[in-house]
DNA sequence: CGAGTTTGACCCGCGC
DNA sequence: GCGCGGGTCAAACTCG
């Protein structure tokens, strides 16, 4: 593990280099397709990049500053900023290596996710899915904000929003109700066909690869797991995880990779409508708890930090200059 | 007792 | 049309 990225997975930290198949992953997210293009991006503490977004740092700024994206998409239907969550850290991570990977939240995410987690990095044939509406699915996240963006159904009460109408025939139904509501949650979490192609990107993705022994890594935010699912190809099972506060709809998957089992890939759905729990957040950073010995860490390193180019200096870029085949860098504290 | 987790069932989209 | 896999639900259960 020491070796930093260069275990089993061989990635870890900011993918770069073409001979890696996280390249082609990351290049799959094109931007082009709708979806966000970073490759070749190379972290400021690396020096430098050659991409459409001079720095992943710009590309985070553009993904959660809507005039960012504005200014990415070249439209003015940006997005509305994404902020994803991220502090306290009490996880019990030896070394922490990450990779961020942004979505336009298309159906086709999961492709990635799943290539995130499976063995293969590689899947650029589906990528054209992949991205289809990258954020201007932000665009509709914000009708998602204001709405109830779960909805629960059965006994513990339902959310609801635009079906109010039908909930007023009462619960003498309630079997009926959730079945209905059960349909209506699958179609609205944009299962249907419509929604699936078109408007189901409607949550920004976020995906971070991270160095951890420990699943379920803190990030600042509650969760609450609403469910596990086998992984095919994959020995490790994926969680569920959903804000646990009222009106925020992010949703979280985490899932070991099966090339690393060290390697713990966290995919982050939607925005927070609300501080972090913990309050170690500033406003709209993107953070990435630096976890580490099952305790409190002062030196927290948010992933705005590190790509705006100021990590702590307690931790480490793995990224070399020239970018390295067997995956970029990522971050590796010292201590480990 | 409330909040969170587990887990089997269900639904849906997609590929064949 | 069918089967598979992913995502979600919700009852039951556990824990603090």
């Amino acid at each position: 593990m020491s070796g930093g990225g260069d275990s089993v997975g061989g990635y870890g930290g900011l993918y770069h280099g073409h001979d890696d198949p996280a390249d082609q992953l990351i290049t799959a997210l094109d931007h082009d397709g709708g979806g966000f293009f970073l490759q070749d991006t190379v972290s400021p503490c690396a020096g430098g990049g050659s991409t459409p977004y001079a720095s992943i740092a710009d590309y985070l700024k553009g993904f959660l500053d809507p005039a960012g994206l504005a200014a990415h998409f070249g439209s003015d239907d940006a997005p509305p900023p994404c902020r994803l969550g991220g502090g306290a850290d009490d996880g019990v991570v030896v070394k922490q290596e990450m990779v961020v990977q942004l979505s336009g939240g298309s159906r086709r995410d999961d492709d990635v996710d799943g290539q995130l987690a499976g063995a293969a990095l590689v899947a650029p044939a589906n990528s054209s899915v992949l991205s289809s509406s990258s954020c201007e699915a932000g665009a509709g996240a914000d009708d998602d904000e204001e709405e109830p963006p779960r909805r629960r159904c059965g006994k513990k009460g339902r959310i609801e929003g635009e079906e109010e109408q039908e909930e007023e025939e009462g619960e003498a139904d309630d079997d009926a109700a959730d079945r209905n509501c059960k349909i209506r949650s699958n179609k609205e979490n944009g299962n249907n066909k419509k929604t699936r192609g078109e408007n189901k990107a409607r949550e920004p993705r976020v995906a971070f690869m991270t160095k951890s022994e420990v699943d379920h890594l803190e990030d600042g935010y509650r969760w609450r797991k609403y469910g596990q699912k086998a992984v095919k190809n994959s020995t490790y099972p994926r969680s569920y995880y959903r804000c646990t506060a009222a009106l925020c709809g992010v949703k979280k998957r985490v899932e070991r990779s099966q090339q690393d089992p060290s390697t713990v890939i966290t995919t982050y759905e939607g925005q927070h409508t609300h501080p972090s729990p913990v309050g170690l957040f500033r406003g709209g950073a993107l953070m990435l708890s630096a976890v580490a010995g099952g305790f409190r860490r002062p030196d927290l390193l948010t992933i705005d930090d590190y790509y705006a180019g100021t990590p702590p200096s307690s931790f480490l870029p793995l990224l070399t200059p020239g970018g390295i085949g067997g995956g970029g860098g990522g971050l590796l504290h010292p201590s480990i």
